[in-house]
DNA sequence: CTTGCCCCCTGCACGC
DNA sequence: TGCGTGCAGGGGGCAA
């Protein structure tokens, strides 16, 4: 997926081009995404619904409506939401499409091949603080901070990567982010949480900060799937240090970048400069 | 409570 | 060429 970065660029591709606009056409692939696609719940509250608000929490997408409801999407790992003009055939996994009232040669359309991605409906009696409750802090906020990371991972042995891929604890950092982020801080992803130093929950914290902001700028890191709110691929790709240079040298150090797997996960670290 | 494991799904690169 | 295998940016459920 699109970790935080790449949710980011869409978001912010998508506001201007949707603030302001109504949903009325609605149509559903009929295919469960990792939930059902709640294409009732669509039809009663997105039809002629005004778009006055998109924003981002941690990876997820809320589309707020005028009506109280919100259309909540998740891109899984490989969704992506774009505008494209209505007359574009119908690619393969498209699983949802809102026809613009006011516009109507143009279409919000939700595409996931692997459909591990989600749409919900908050609707107007459901608090949205209540449905994210279990999400951790926002990364690029000022609850995010080295005292907040040392207290909860305190008692944690898992690997400080994993901690930080943990929703619960802060979200929107996703496995290439969080392999760049500790090696940034230099940082081995295997270091048990509960033996990270107060100063390098500053580091992490910093990089964190650091790393994503730089992500966002550059229109978000691409492999194959992300594909900008436009529906053109984010060509501006953040230059990965560790992530995938497996038996490359380090460009800080020029020790071996060597391969793990954590938690079922990739995960990539230099052998001379993270400890 | 924490932690690792497995699963959901499709497509692609790779080796034989 | 064709087929089997492993792997891919997420996250939730489950059992130990």
């Amino acid at each position: 997926m699109p970790e935080l970065p790449e949710v980011e660029v869409v978001c912010r591709g998508l506001r201007p081009l949707l603030m302001g606009r109504s949903f009325s056409q609605i149509r559903t692939s009929g295919h469960s995404l990792r939930l059902p696609i709640p294409e009732d719940a669509l039809k009663r509250w997105a039809a002629d619904a005004m778009v006055v608000e998109v924003r981002r929490r941690g990876k997820y997408l809320v589309v707020v409506l005028d009506n109280q409801a919100s259309l909540v999407f998740h891109l899984g790992m490989t969704g992506r939401l774009g505008l494209f003009p209505a007359a574009t055939p119908l690619a393969a996994h498209d699983h949802l499409c809102l026809v613009l009232t006011d516009n109507e040669r143009m279409e919000l359309r939700f595409n996931d091949t692997r459909r591990f991605g989600s749409i919900q409906v908050l609707t107007p009696d459901q608090d949205e603080a209540l449905h994210f409750a279990a999400l951790g802090p926002e990364p690029l906020q000022g609850e995010f901070s080295a005292d907040y990371l040392a207290d909860k991972g305190g008692r944690r042995s898992q690997p400080v990567k994993n901690f930080l891929m943990d929703s619960r604890v802060v979200v929107g950092i996703g496995n290439i982010y969080a392999s760049e982020i500790l090696h940034e801080a230099r940082i081995s992803p295997l270091r048990p949480t509960n033996q990270v130093s107060a100063l390098e929950w500053k580091s992490i914290v910093t990089q964190t900060r650091s790393v994503l902001t730089r992500a966002i700028a550059a229109g978000g890191s691409t492999i194959a799937d992300f594909v900008n709110a436009g529906g053109k691929p984010g060509y501006f790709q953040l230059e990965l240090k560790v992530y995938g240079r497996h038996g490359k040298p380090c460009l800080r150090c020029g020790a071996m970048i060597v391969k793990e797997t954590l938690a079922g996960r990739s995960t990539y670290r230099c052998e001379g400069c993270q400890r």
